[in-house]
DNA sequence: ACAGACTACTAGATCGATCTAGACACGGTG
DNA sequence: CACCGTGTCTAGATCGATCTAGTAGTCTGT
């Protein structure tokens, strides 16, 4: 009722209040919150029950400010892939387990790979955790704190990195599709993107040790990269796609193709099975196929890469190489943490497995 | 040389280093590095130019802590909904041009809207933007710093919110099937998602007044959702769906009812063309349809709700109801500006538009 | 010539935490 | 009893910026 009171700035409590209402230091709160020795455990929970009474929360702006040890890691993913927002969830968690935080910076058509990490260099990050890096190793190596790339194949030791082994990846899917009695398997490829080279030469790899002929369309990480790879792989096949007017690219569809029954067909050496690049391009692929008339997995298997939670949706159900996501942002977080203590960079490799779906079926002999 | 100087500490340089180099004081400098008014163009380009030279950047953490205008808006998105990444890269450019800064924190499975929402004020903020919120509008009326919601219809006043119109988009998609000539018109709903109340009211509102008997098929937001509302969709045309099996659901597909022929399928009064909640929705039920070997649109037009990213591509080339992203963005980041310089909470409505594409087409008369 | 206004600049306090150095109490030892 | 070690706690400096209040110096008008 003090007129000469300020009317009521509901200002947020800060440490100085906890500790007038405890009847302690600023210090000795600081000491409770951030639960460091040097304190009994009666003040303890005098300190804490005031905290919880004033509605305290600690001020990240000034605890990053001052502390030699933010516990912060930053990381830096393209907004526009699914597959690294499955990541950023996993990474939340992993971080969490090592008592370390995480703050994003999103990469985009528009905003850099440089721009990310600088923004977050600026916010006092420990380290950086940048998914699927574009830029190259000598400039992430010359950060000012520890960088771990994910998804990119290791890049020589300047800077950590966590991957899967994209050749394992390969081979998994070529031994699944062997196993169901496929020999002729092409490959639709990445492109330029991130680790699309070494799966490439994995696919070619295990092809000329099988002694049999690589056949390699052309494609990229995004789903009409692979409709479009898919078109040229069904050309190649003697096998009109779906469709022939410009306008009406759905219309009717499928059924043009429909009655042409079980298998073997178009050219003979036509494949009979492919491994596409990552799933996204996968489940453009197959759905070019499909409007093709091709019966997937009846005339053609499909194994995708990255077991997205797309893939594995019940009505899409794709064939995949998984990359264990929670393994992997495990591992960044302690490579991270590794190298704030002290470590060198050390690169993981992370053994991929392969998850079954509806994609893929064993081959029905062609002369049936 | 000198033997008792450290070794070579890397330090990053402040403030007070550029004023050093530069020969004034830090206070000049902050003003010369805020663009704030009160150097000479002089002392302006000295102080720039010692900074260039230092490599200066300056300290978020610091100018978060002292400031009282921190100039930073918190996002917080579902990490797991590709719409609202969409969202996020417009609103970095939203917020650069109003000179704001972003900082992201993310939902998902494992991380509540409280628990992001709280980490941001810990950082700062001026002001949070939350996509597609879940809290209460109460809640979120409750924070310590205005709040705007986008994708959610206006929740009275409290908090401030940006979304298109969901009935004038619903009636865009009704408006373009009735002049396709299209009478009976299904409508798969979200379920209990953001937004799904208020297109479901517009669609039976738009089939009373049109005189025609609605039909609402529950659905939900993800593909699984639209693929499952598909199924029953199909079953109550009396068209079974693809497959019978439960392993075997993607075997040989289509081909089982390729034949059909043109138009006008099943039970007289099937519909002849569904409007779906959303695109993610309407992916998974347009795959559905076309396993079942149902044309789209020769037998069935669809129409999706987002005109995200994925509907454009151009082997999907959904007929889609557009939110204009940067619209929605820009009014948002406008919106939180407003409100932080004081002015009350207001509702924005974003009017929607229909986005043509290969999914919907002139109704082919029955009789023929 | 002098008050008043304006421009260019600076010293020092401040934001809210952490960190360092040291005070104080208390029990055990020689 | 003096001394030491240990556990608990505090005063004050500090992180790197912004903000306030105030000081020179210049210009303007009468």
């Amino acid at each position: 009722m003090n007129p000469a009171e300020p009317p009521q700035p509901p200002r947020r409590p800060t440490m100085a209040d906890v500790a007038a209402a405890a009847g302690v230091s600023r210090a000795l709160v600081s000491i409770v919150i951030r639960g460091a020795e040097g304190a009994s455990d009666a003040t303890r929970r005098r300190v804490l029950q005031a905290a919880k009474d004033l509605g305290y929360r600690p001020d990240t702006r000034a605890r990053l400010l001052r502390s030699s040890r933010t516990r912060l890691i930053g990381v830096v993913f393209n907004v526009t892939e699914p597959y690294h927002a499955e990541l950023v969830e996993l990474l939340y968690e992993a971080a969490a387990a090592e008592r370390y935080a995480i703050t994003l910076s999103a990469t985009g058509p528009r905003r850099g790979e440089r721009e990310a990490v600088e923004s977050l260099l600026d916010l006092g990050v420990e380290a950086a955790v940048v998914i699927a890096p574009t830029s190259p190793t000598a400039e992430l190596a010359a950060l000012p704190v520890p960088v771990v790339s994910m998804l990119r194949a290791p890049g020589g030791g300047a800077v950590a990195s966590v991957a899967s082994d994209e050749a394992a990846g390969i081979r998994l899917a070529m031994d699944h599709l062997h196993g169901l009695g496929h020999r002729r398997i092409a490959h639709l490829d990445g492109g330029a993107a991130v680790g699309s080279a070494a799966r490439r030469t994995a696919y070619l790899a295990w092809m000329a040790d099988a002694g049999e002929a690589a056949q390699v369309i052309p494609g990229g990480p995004l789903e009409s990269d692979g409709s479009r790879a898919a078109a040229m792989l069904l050309a190649s096949m003697g096998r009109p796609p779906a469709g022939a007017g410009r306008e009406g690219n759905t219309q009717a569809g499928h059924a043009t193709y429909a009655g042409h029954g079980g298998t073997a067909s178009g050219a003979p050496g036509a494949p009979t099975a492919v491994v596409v690049f990552n799933d996204r391009s996968a489940l453009g692929a197959l759905d070019t196929f499909r409007r093709a008339g091709l019966g997937v997995p009846g005339e053609l298997s499909v194994v995708g890469y990255d077991n997205s939670r797309m893939a594995r949706l019940e009505h899409i159900n794709l064939t995949s190489i998984g990359q264990d996501g929670p393994a992997l942002a495990a591992a960044a977080v302690r490579s991270a943490a590794a190298r704030i203590a002290g470590a060198a960079a050390e690169d993981v490799v992370i053994p991929p497995s392969l998850e079954p779906g509806g994609t893929t079926a064993r081959l029905t002999p062609p002369g049936r």
